[in-house]
Parts: structure tokens; C-alpha cells; sequence
DNA sequence: ACCCAGGTGGCCC
DNA sequence: GGGCCACATGGG
């Protein structure tokens, strides 16, 4: 047996309690935050295809800009071109590819539903399956939208989820986003408010901390490292 | 002059 | 199902 088959044979998975305390220390170190910053679902809907691979000052630029040229909401959005939201959202990033798939995505939800209200008529399941199929909003995305616009609980994982889980729990860097999605969702009721600070808080934490460079002395997440494992079940 | 950021689609096997 | 690559600006 390899060195890592046997180090995964060993291994077992964070319990409720477990992953109930990592919130805790997060919480205790951040407080609530309040989560999503963004004025309305139209927002946070369009906030959450720009924040794509992209840090959220960047996107507040290209908010502003879309905000200050009147495109932003699903039907202004749909009715633009794409060049004219893509000269307005060239700080976040990716801006011809985003354009379109904001464009596409706001004609798409518009056409088959009327708004996003009425999207958000469909049960979860159904509305994430929908999000999925539509171009430019993948599984982080679509479950941002749904946890954070609709505010029907589903986990979202990111970047900083997947770090800060394998630093704090030993969990693989090759866990797949739906396994990583079931961990929290096998063990954690679905709650939409504790879902949606459980998400704020890694992302408020990962952003200041420990991204790729090893453990500093300080770094939070070391410490939380010492206190959830100390009382492993 | 690098490296990275709250990913995703297309293409391939 | 998973591996690889292009996508693009702004900040350290």
C-alpha cells in the first residue's frame, strides 16, 4: 500500500461537531458578516458571475461602472450589447467571455421565466439544475445564487473552503466540489442562514490568510488547526 | 518580473 | 468522470 492510500485509509472526515466548531472560531474571530454584500437579487446575481476567478474590489468597479450606464438588472443586462457591457466591466476580469455570459444568462432567465423571481419559483434541485445548464454559471456560481439571491440553503465551495478544510481537517486537495459540498451537507441541517455566514466566514478568513504560502505563526486557521483537532471525537 | 484572485467552458480521453 | 488550457484585469 502507498504512503497515500494508507494516509486515506486512515483518515476519517470532520463530524457535525467538528465543522460546528470551525464556525465557531471563524465566527468568534470575524462576527457576523452579513452576507451577500450586494444591493438586490438582480445584484447578487450579477455580482456573483463577476466575482468569478476575480477579488470583489474589482468587481465593485465593474458594478459601478454597469450601475452608473444603467445596465444593471437582468432586463437591461439582456438588451445591451455585448460590447457595452464589456467596456464596463473590464476590471473583473475575463471581460468578453463575462459579457457574454451575462448577456446570455439575463436573456435566458428573462425569456423562460420573466425574472429572477420567477426562476426562483422552482423548487432547488430544479433551480440549481437550471443555473447549471445555463453558460458562464458552473457549481459555485449557481449554488452562490441560490444560497445567496433565492436563500434556499445549499452549501457553496470555493477556493479558500477546499484550502482551508484540507489545513484544519486533512482533506484531499483532489476532493471533487460535489464531495466536498456533500461533507457539509451529510452533516449539517439545511439551514439557510448558518450556510450562508459558514461560506462569508471561510471566504473572509482565506482572503487574509495562509493562500498559498505555508502556516505562519500567527495565521488563524494554525490556531484553529489546535483547537478543533484537541477535541476530535 | 513574476504570482495570484470568492471559476468556467471547450476539448479530449 | 477527470485532466488540461484559455480566458484578462488589477494588486502584491
Amino acid at each position: 500500500m502507498s504512503s497515500i492510500a494508507y494516509a486515506n485509509a486512515l483518515y476519517k472526515p470532520p463530524k457535525t461537531a467538528d465543522l460546528m466548531k470551525l464556525y465557531k472560531l471563524m465566527f468568534s474571530r470575524s462576527g457576523f458578516l452579513d452576507w451577500w454584500p450586494g444591493d438586490t437579487k438582480e445584484e447578487i446575481f450579477v455580482g456573483a458571475i463577476l466575482t468569478q476567478q476575480t477579488t470583489w474590489k474589482n468587481v465593485e468597479k465593474a458594478m459601478a461602472n454597469l450601475k452608473a450606464a444603467k445596465l444593471l438588472s437582468i432586463k437591461q443586462l439582456s438588451n445591451a450589447t455585448t460590447n457595452e457591457i464589456g467596456s464596463c466591466i473590464k476590471p473583473s476580469g475575463y471581460y468578453r467571455q463575462k459579457s457574454n455570459h451575462l448577456k446570455g444568462a439575463c436573456s435566458y432567465i428573462l425569456k423562460n421565466y420573466g425574472s429572477l423571481e420567477g426562476l426562483f419559483k422552482l423548487k432547488t434541485k430544479e433551480l440549481r439544475k437550471t443555473l447549471l445548464s445555463i453558460k458562464g454559471i458552473g457549481p459555485e456560481t449557481a449554488d452562490s445564487i441560490i444560497l445567496y439571491a433565492a436563500e434556499k440553503p445549499t452549501f457553496v465551495i470555493d477556493a479558500y473552503t477546499k484550502r482551508i478544510m484540507g489545513r484544519v481537517f486533512g482533506t484531499s486537495q483532489d476532493m471533487s466540489y460535489s464531495e466536498l459540498k456533500s461533507l457539509f451537507e451529510s452533516s449539517l441541517r439545511p439551514n439557510t442562514d448558518l450556510y450562508n455566514d459558514f461560506h462569508a466566514q471561510f471566504v473572509e478568513l482565506g482572503k487574509n490568510y495562509c493562500k498559498t504560502k505555508p502556516l505562519c505563526g500567527s495565521c488563524p486557521v494554525k490556531v484553529m488547526c489546535k483547537y478543533v483537532k484537541s477535541s476530535n471525537v
